[in-house]
DNA sequence: CCGCGATGTATCGGAGCGATACATCAGGGC
DNA sequence: GCCCTGATGTATCGCTCCGATACATCGCGG
């Protein structure tokens, strides 16, 4: 999952550890957080399979004494070319494995870069999962209503109401999707000409 | 977690492994899952902590020939002394550990056997958690909306509306909680008279 | 000049999930 | 009488990820 999501963020710009995990939040939002006890580890193993390589275009490190006052220096990563293979490879499945809890997220948050046919095929399977589980609690809930006490009922009408928000989000979704037919897709190239974002050097 | 899930369910009365997570997923919903994965491992070190005992009442193992057969039999598990001492202990504690994420379901889930004051100490908790969240949200959001793209957009805004109405949902629960100022609060004993609940043998 | 908060890299223990294995038992279809 | 399926039931294993923690540097305001 958070292999993804790197995938994701290093295609639009090289980044180092802590600000990778900035843009994580940014982009996932509520969904995911993602702590640097899994990043780090991630990235180690990323980048021993080959999908990451280390950047030296950074300004710290430049210019002379690397190793002289032992500064340890930011750590850029960026895509290889096999890792840009691996991404576009991940985008295009759409199986049970992108519309459960923790994967959902992550593969909307990249639909931008997803085939129209594809994302359409996610955002029905997510509202099924959520269909299916909203029946069952509608069931439990109608089995059980009369033994629970206050709370636990209004938790579950609580949760109930969740999903079924979820689950109209989608529908609307899967509508505009629908309607416009793809119609802003919008290639969007891994836009290499942005100057490291924040204030000038 | 799992752990104050288990003593509470327990306390209402004996239960097996399996029996246990039914009634785990039917008291907490869509809030939380709790796989057997987790279960037996939890229930066995409980065990071994002795907060649990097992419970030789069950109709299965009765009634001679134990190990002729080779008939496994239910592990039917029930809190001793020491559990309950510890559930009412968990209870207790209003600290930030009851309204994290994981958390804060289980003890909602609880909360009629719970100090009202506590009740209301750790819906207050929970909602400034969720207003912190969402203040970081509408922050990141105001700083990057133009960068962002429609989905990402999508997402974060989605994930906002949520977290609103979280809190207007613990807003509305703390009020109520205030007015009947724990006038219900309905002792609720361990009611043993339970017959093993679905018909009778 | 000092301290504090942001930036930055990194590890460790532990919690919980998902898949899987295996065994029993009730029921229905044939 | 037979098998097959689905529910009940106990259990393990590998994996992902979180939260706490450690430590070092930097810029800024008091």
């Amino acid at each position: 999952m958070l292999e993804l999501a790197i995938l994701g963020l290093l295609r639009e710009a090289p980044l180092h550890g802590y600000e990778l995990r900035q843009r994580l939040k940014a982009t996932l939002g509520t969904f995911r957080a993602f702590s640097y006890g899994s990043l780090y580890p991630t990235l180690r193993g990323m980048k021993a399979a080959g999908w990451l390589a280390e950047d030296e275009g950074d300004a710290d490190v430049v210019a002379g004494a690397p190793a002289l006052t032992g500064r340890r220096g930011k750590v850029v990563y960026k895509l290889t070319a096999e890792g840009k293979e691996r991404f576009q490879e991940r985008l295009t499945e759409a199986g049970p494995s992108s519309w459960e809890d923790e994967t959902f997220g992550v593969h909307f948050a990249f639909f931008g870069q997803t085939d129209p046919a594809v994302r359409v095929r996610i955002l029905e399977g997510r509202r099924s999962r959520l269909e299916e589980r909203r029946e069952g609690v509608r069931a439990t809930l109608a089995r059980t209503r009369s033994r629970l006490d206050r709370y636990t009922l209004q938790l579950q009408e609580h949760g109930l109401e969740s999903v079924e928000r979820e689950v109209r989000w989608l529908t609307e979704l899967i509508e505009t999707e629908r309607r416009t037919g793809g119609s802003p897709p919008r290639p969007t190239p891994p836009h290499p000409p942005t100057p490291t974002e924040r204030g000038a050097p």
